[in-house]
RNA sequence: GGGCAGGUGGCAGAGCGGUUGAAUGCGCUGCUCUCGAAAAGCAGUAUGGGUGCAAGCCCAUCGAGGGUUCGAAUCCCUCCCUGCCCGCCA
């Protein structure tokens, strides 16, 4: 949702804002509707001023044993007129949500313009991307050799987009995620939080995947969703909350299973566990107030950050330019994690101001100590990382060449029993 | 899943058809008193929206959505949630 006051006054702004993420004007079809709607509910608001003030005649003649027939008939006329209004002012009220609320964030500021993936721009690059005389298997080619990976089974079991891990390579997977949550919870102030995987439409909408976005959401029957993402319920945990003393960001971590269609990836990441119908993901989630939002911003990267260093493996860190950001970040930093196998940097994780537009949603407001009116928060979130992708990253970062094993990362030997390389069993 | 009891302001808790956006208490803010503090007294203390230069005025909101009525926090219906008992189950 967008600010209406402020676009009434600076509709020129938030065009040109919109127009960086290609989108024709949009404020004249707004203003339109903004205006048409006020001047219905003004109208109402005068009729149900009148009815008030009459029904309030009423009693007291009532009272007195008058006679209130004149009264009562012109609150009968009334009452036809307030219900013409009320249906064209709900009509209008509407039709102005579902514009507003298909209408992506603005772009802040520092953001590159650009159209697509092409216009991102590096900010940093850390280790070197390891060379090799011969191709790295990939991750499948490498699990399956270890008789760890088993995409039939999970095909039989699920579907496409599943997968079944054992094994060592199971461990190492939940040792990763180990790893994210200890250093969010011990060493980067964030709270674990066990959250619901099951949520409500209100949620939903809160953190805009609804309504625009309900063709990549997996619905329940009784009419829940399963989460996409931990940072739709993180982040909607302040919903409807005014917060009185909020001074520090509140950080919240999880580590939770995701859920999405992948609707529109359709023959993209096929093979192996990069994109999948259910992966497990550590998110960051931080509150903040407004003038705090931009240094959290940097904070939370860089703690995304630390996880790639502490594992050593060679990632860079991109600013997303205008037409690649998604619809609800201001600004949204991605770090790719460098894949042997397909000689590229990947996702591996993306942390989004998302500044106001999910406070707005979710009407999460905190108050200034002596202030008069309640403000919006910011919000923000990152993946802290991916953990499937984290091990498509250490399979093949971390691959024995000689005898087809992958080393155990020396962060993660505290998590791994002991166990210092994984290797084909008997 | 069955039965019972409930959902009111920051909290507790009245109200059960009319002037109640809501008594009272607590909390919080300001003032008075005091050398200071406490106590006491006085005043203020919800959110969203419309309108206006402003002061202000107006509308909506007592879990949500419908309905009855001239008028609903109060009556009726549906749904949601909470507590307790029974049943079932990781």
């Amino acid at each position: 949702m967008h600010d209406l006051k402020s676009l009434r006054d600076n509709p020129a702004a938030f065009d040109a804002n919109w127009a960086r993420r290609g989108l024709p004007p949009q404020t004249p079809a707004i203003l339109e509707l903004d205006e048409k709607r006020r001047k219905l509910q003004t109208e109402l608001q005068t009729a149900q001023s009148r009815r008030n003030e009459a029904s309030k005649e009423i009693g007291t003649v009532k009272s007195k044993g008058g006679d209130a027939g004149a009264l009562m008939a012109e609150v009968a006329s009334l009452k036809d007129k307030m219900a013409t209004l009320e249906i064209q002012e709900k009509e209008v009220a509407d039709q102005l949500t579902d514009v507003l609320s298909a209408l992506p964030n603005m772009v802040a500021d520092d953001v590159p313009d650009g159209e697509d993936e092409n216009s991102n721009v590096e900010v940093r690059i850390f280790g070197t991307p390891k060379k090799s005389n011969s191709a790295v298997p990939d991750h499948v080619a490498i699990g399956e050799a270890l008789g760890m990976m088993d995409f039939d089974a999970a095909a039989k079991v699920a579907g496409a987009r599943f997968s079944v891990n054992k094994g060592g390579i199971a461990r190492l997977h939940r040792a990763l995620a180990q790893l994210m949550l200890d250093t969010h919870t011990t060493e980067h102030g964030y709270t674990e939080v066990d959250p619901p995987l099951l949520v409500n439409d209100e949620v939903m909408y809160g953190t805009t995947q609804l309504p625009k976005f309900r063709d990549d959401q997996f619905g329940t029957t009784d009419g829940r969703w399963l989460i996409p993402t931990s940072e739709v319920v993180l982040t909607n945990l302040v919903r409807d909350e005014i917060l009185e003393n909020f001074e520090e960001p509140i950080r919240m971590t999880a580590m939770t299973p995701c859920f999405r269609k992948e609707a529109g990836s359709a023959g993209r990441d096929t093979r192996g566990i990069i994109r999948q119908h259910q992966f497990y993901k550590v998110e960051m989630v931080s509150i903040t107030r407004p003038e705090d939002s931009e240094a959290e911003h940097q904070r939370m990267t860089e703690c995304a950050e630390n996880i790639l260093k502490k594992l050593e493996l060679p990632f860079r860190t991109i600013v997303l330019c205008s037409g690649d950001m998604g619809f609800a970040a201001r600004k949204t930093y991605d770090l790719e994690v460098w894949v042997p196998s397909q000689e590229k940097f990947r996702e591996i994780s993306s942390c989004s101001n998302c500044g106001d537009i999910q406070s707005r949603r979710m009407k999460a407001r905190f108050k200034r100590p002596g202030a008069k009116d309640t403000e919006f928060v910011h919000t923000l979130n990152g993946s802290g990382l991916a953990v499937g992708r984290a091990l498509v990253a250490v399979m093949e970062n971390y691959y024995d060449p000689e005898d087809g094993g992958i080393f155990v990362p020396k962060a993660l030997l505290p998590y791994m029993g002991g166990v210092t390389k994984i290797v084909k069993a008997g």
